[in-house]
RNA sequence: GGCGGCAUAGCCAAGUGGUAAGGCAGGGGACUGCAAAUCCUCUACGCCCCGGUUCAAAUCCGGGUGCCGCCUCCA
């Protein structure tokens, strides 16, 4: 079976085809960069991350790009309000980005390319795109000609007609058709502006992802993706403006992930209800919260509260205990070498696994083959016998898993402590006399600790637990 | 008004014609000195509602209802 994907310009799941042989262009619009990120601007760089790793482990050579916009109406509000510098602003948020999606397993892109940096690609766009007659200047402003452009809606579905009943028309527009978008923005007296031919100003937004795309990965990329909300009126542009110019197809494939909501409620300003990473991370573990993400389908809508990344986290404590075991039982049972039956089971878990995720990326289904994995790894834990082979093989297996989905199934461990090893010591000579009233005070002690004992077949383990 | 998505157990969530996966929570049992971990078992007579097609429908068709998103430089 090969990668299948639901291609939002086709509107159906087609088996995936790279432009160029074991290779794959992929573009990701990323972040405006004046706050924090949150919790929906997570999902977004979680699940595309997830993509790119899968892609990965599929064999291709994926190039990622993903942007930072980072001048913007909004980020010089936010400048002015902080009384701070724009780009000041926008280069602390860039690094929050990081910090923030890092902690939830988000790896870099190859590259990451600002607006601020592109300014002469961007500008030499709107240049071609006037040539062609695609573009006109209005008073410093350069806006879009959106009714030149024929297949203008291919990717959202809307008809420009459709468009027009909806549109808004602003008192004291430039523009030609209320349809139009800006490309060029002449700016205000005293806001950050850069020299063009039309006047001192900055890009519209959508020119910028145009510019990029097409400097960094060229005229056709594979995949381009963003949240399902960039659909309209984000990437449509940026196929009339892309396509207009090259005339070439922009993207092969375009992917949007669902919504986030919070207890059901649209995240917005207004509600108040607006959930950050970087507050977030220091409450959860942040491979719960990541774990949780991926458990769903990245196109579904997901509701998001406290109690649903607890119960996530809940079953990723299943897994994680089950490989602590795996490698409890590793370390101090003896070699019962035939294993062959396992290790063709081991194979066959691995290709569900790789089905389901060729399936759209359904992590969440794939995940659902680990959890069956671990129901029949247990039953293989409590016989007598285990072979060293499929318990290797076992470990190898979800350190493969944890790297396509991007979440850590082995917890760390440290070094036992000497006089903790004295303890347990103390607690087995206590055991063995049955005196158990000095075997559970050791056992209390070390919980309160941070460590906690467990008895097996194979003797005393101990783990590390939060203290109590 | 236009475009699109979703409705399955207490909660999350699979399942696109063949008789309801998996996870979390909960009940019962086994194992254990007691725990922990684990295993077994129970919890949807029914998949939003009403019709229809079919030997057979959560799955197909028709008609409703409810919720959500986009059409406002919000991922």
């Amino acid at each position: 079976m090969a990668v299948q994907l639901y291609n939002t310009l086709t509107r159906q799941k087609e088996v995936f085809h790279p432009l160029e042989e074991g290779k794959v262009k992929m573009y990701v619009c990323g972040p405006t960069v004046y706050n924090y990120i949150h919790i929906g601007n997570a999902r977004s760089a979680v699940v595309f991350d997830m993509v790119r790793r899968y892609l990965i482990y599929r064999g291709y050579d994926v190039k990622y790009v993903t942007n930072f916009t980072d001048v913007d109406d909004k980020i010089i509000d936010a400048a002015k309000e902080a009384g701070e510098d724009v780009f000041a602003l926008a280069e602390k948020f860039i690094e929050k980005f990081h910090e923030d999606t890092s902690a939830l397993g988000v790896k870099r892109a190859d590259l990451h390319p600002r607006v601020t940096e592109t300014m002469p690609d961007i500008i030499a766009f709107i240049e071609g795109l006037i040539a062609k007659g695609y573009a006109y200047e209005s008073a410093g402003d350069v806006y879009f000609k959106t009714r030149s452009f024929p297949d203008y809606g291919k990717l959202s579905g809307q008809s420009t007609d459709d468009l027009q009943a909806g549109a808004r028309i602003e008192v004291g527009e430039r523009k030609q058709d209320p349809l139009d978008f800006a490309l060029w923005k002449q700016a205000k007296a005293d806001e950050v502006s850069w020299e063009s031919p039309w006047s001192q100003g900055r890009p519209g937004w959508h020119i910028e992802c145009s510019a990029m795309v097409k400097k960094y990965l060229g005229e056709t990329i594979d995949i381009h993706a963003g949240g399902q909300d960039l659909t309209f009126p984000h990437h449509e542009n940026e196929v009339a403006q892309s396509e207009a110019l090259t005339e070439e197809q922009m993207a092969s494939y375009w992917l949007h992930n669902g919504y986030l909501q919070i207890d059901n409620e649209k995240m917005s300003k207004s509600l108040g209800n607006f959930v950050l990473v970087n507050d977030l991370i220091r409450e959860y573990d942040p491979e719960k919260i990541r774990f949780f993400m991926l458990q769903s389908h990245y196109r579904q809508p997901l509701n998001f509260n406290a109690e649903l990344v607890e119960a996530a986290g809940a079953g990723l404590s299943r897994i994680r205990t089950f490989l602590e075991n795996v490698r409890h039982r590793y370390r101090t049972s003896a070699d019962f070498a035939d294993g062959e039956a396992w290790l063709q089971k081991i194979e066959s878990f691995k290709g569900r696994f790789m089905n389901e995720m060729d399936d759209d990326f359904h992590s969440g289904n794939a995940i659902t083959v680990l959890f069956d994995f671990v129901k029949e790894g247990n039953l293989y834990l409590q016989g007598p016998h285990t072979s060293r082979e499929v318990l290797r093989e076992i470990m190898n297996t979800f350190q493969e898993w944890g790297e396509v989905l991007g979440v850590t199934f082995f917890v760390e461990e440290d070094l036992l402590p000497a006089d903790i090893e004295d303890y347990i010591e103390q607690r087995g000579k206590a055991r063995e006399h049955r005196n158990f009233q000095e075997a559970d005070r050791i056992r209390d002690l070390l919980k309160e600790e941070g460590i906690e004992l467990e008895d097996t077949p194979q003797g005393t383990r101990w783990k590390r637990v939060s203290k109590s």
